[in-house]
DNA sequence: AAAAAAC
């Protein structure tokens, strides 16, 4: 077995308490509850994050003594409408994240100013690309569509979809749609102000003429860097963008954006104002990144059976690299007693809706998936992820998918809460593809031994044990 | 050799 990179540590060079994530920075004092992280290297509590934010102006608004440029520290300083500012009350949004801060004054000015924005997981950006959308939708046209977000999944832009309308709740005559496989009537076309969907489908509308995007004002990419880059979607994307007015506000969003997307999201979306946070900064600290050394690949499913108790002290994903093995694994846990659903592109929409509803409301505990939930998914009470699967890219599966990575772990630890990743390595191959992640990352990964079962429960649980919410952040809305 | 995304 040869190099396993220096950056995961084994048992002989470290103690089994070695650092997890780096130490989180301070917190700015906030004295209403927050716990001080522990010092040991384990996450615990509440994580607050010190972000290194970059901000490049676009030559629009290239006034750096503008107010738009230093942000704001409160949405009231945004003075967008009662109705809106309501909201975001009602969802418990007290104070902007830090990409909120920085981003939505630049977003909601006129004139309009495109922006590619970069924030890790769950820091806030969709509720910033909702607040700008909300902002420039005139309610006196009601089904007249203004705003239009894409995102990489149906369950993505249903997600969307409610976050809008959760967020909008009490601005009068607010229509929603999502723009997803059957869910537009063939009667009607679309009839809301805005529409959140995946790229397929709304291409299809326009060119049935059942979307009328003649008035579209605001169009928002979500997961960017997945979307432009793929040759399916990146090729969708660019011709629906083709087909809206020349004059939209284009705004592409993502926790990554690889040079070679970036080059390209610069041609998507000229001119825009860029906010991004520099590499070392990418990883979300509250997430404890942990790796199980499984023997050999048919140990891996006994070893996911022996976590299942601490999977459900929370709710987890566990990310596995094709549909087939993600149905044929919750067949197995299932015959074994466990309860567990799978959630994948082979099953119908309106299952795959269920299910994750199911999810998100507790009534199930452990989902599987494929990567169709590897990005954006927001569900609160996630505090574990499982790569059974270590992500790869291409075909031979040669390269470890960092991005993907990154996302798949962004699941659990959103919005300052604590959570926990397990990715299994069972041979030399997925050694030194997690190898290379965590040297990208510069990761220290925290190893698992499945002989050391004590060990294992309790670095486990120490983490999720103490997760819980921000007081000053939201709570997903959308979580019941 | 995969996932996703349209009819």
């Amino acid at each position: 077995m040869a190099d396993l990179a220096s950056r995961i540590t084994k048992p002989s060079d470290a103690p089994a308490e070695d650092a997890v994530a780096p130490a989180p920075a301070a917190t700015e004092g906030q004295g209403n509850g927050t716990e001080e992280p522990a010092d040991d290297g384990v996450n615990k509590g509440l994580v607050e994050t010190t972000y290194d934010v970059e901000v490049k102006l676009s030559d629009l608004q290239a006034d750096q003594d503008s107010p738009l440029y230093s942000g704001v520290s409160s949405f009231e300083e945004l003075g967008l409408p009662k109705s809106i500012n309501d909201g975001l009350l009602a969802m418990n949004f007290k104070k902007p994240s830090k990409i909120q801060e920085r981003a939505l004054p630049l977003m909601i000015s006129d004139p309009p100013t495109n922006m590619i924005a970069q924030s890790q997981s769950g820091t806030g950006k969709t509720a910033a690309f909702v607040l700008t959308v909300l902002s420039r939708v005139d309610l006196t046209k009601p089904t007249q569509p203004q705003a239009l977000l894409l995102a990489p999944s149906r369950e993505l832009a249903r997600q969307i979809q409610g976050v809008i309308q959760t967020i909008g709740q009490f601005c009068d005559n607010l229509i929603v749609e999502a723009a997803i496989p059957g869910s537009i009537s063939r009667e009607t076309g679309v009839q809301a102000s805005v529409v959140a969907g995946t790229p397929g489908t709304v291409m299809d509308l326009i060119r049935r003429r059942q979307f009328d995007v003649s008035q579209l004002k605001a169009l928002v990419i979500d997961e960017a860097d997945n979307m432009l880059d793929q040759q399916g979607m990146g090729d969708q994307c660019v011709r629906v963008k083709g087909m809206l007015p020349k004059t939209i506000q284009t705004l592409l969003f993502s926790a990554t954006f690889p040079d070679k997307v970036m080059n390209f999201a610069r041609k998507y979306a000229p001119n825009a104002n860029e906010i991004k946070l520099r590499h070392t900064e990418l990883t979300v600290k509250g997430i404890s990144q942990m790796y199980m050394d499984c023997p050999d690949e048919s140990k891996k499913y006994d070893i996911l059976c022996k976590l299942y108790g601490l999977m459900t002290i929370g709710s987890s994903v566990i990310f596995v690299k094709t549909r087939d093995s993600a149905s044929e694994i919750q067949r197995r846990m299932e015959a074994d007693g466990h309860k567990v659903s799978a959630l994948h592109g082979a099953h119908e929409g309106q299952n795959r809706d269920a299910l994750l509803d199911d999810f998100r409301s507790g009534r199930s505990k452990v989902l599987i998936t494929t990567n169709v939930l590897a990005r954006g998914i927001d569900v609160s009470s996630v505090s574990m992820v499982i790569n059974y699967d270590i992500p790869m890219k291409g075909f031979g599966d040669k390269e470890p998918d960092m991005e993907t990575y990154l996302h798949r772990i962004g699941r659990t630890g959103r919005f300052g809460r604590v959570g926990v990743s397990i990715s299994f390595v069972y041979d030399h191959k997925s050694y030194e593809a997690l190898s290379k992640i965590a040297d990208h990352y510069g990761l220290d990964l925290v190893q698992l031994r499945p002989d050391d079962w004590d060990a294992t429960e309790t670095k486990v649980q120490e983490v999720i044990k103490s997760s819980r919410a921000r007081p000053d952040y939201a709570p997903n809305a959308l979580d019941k």
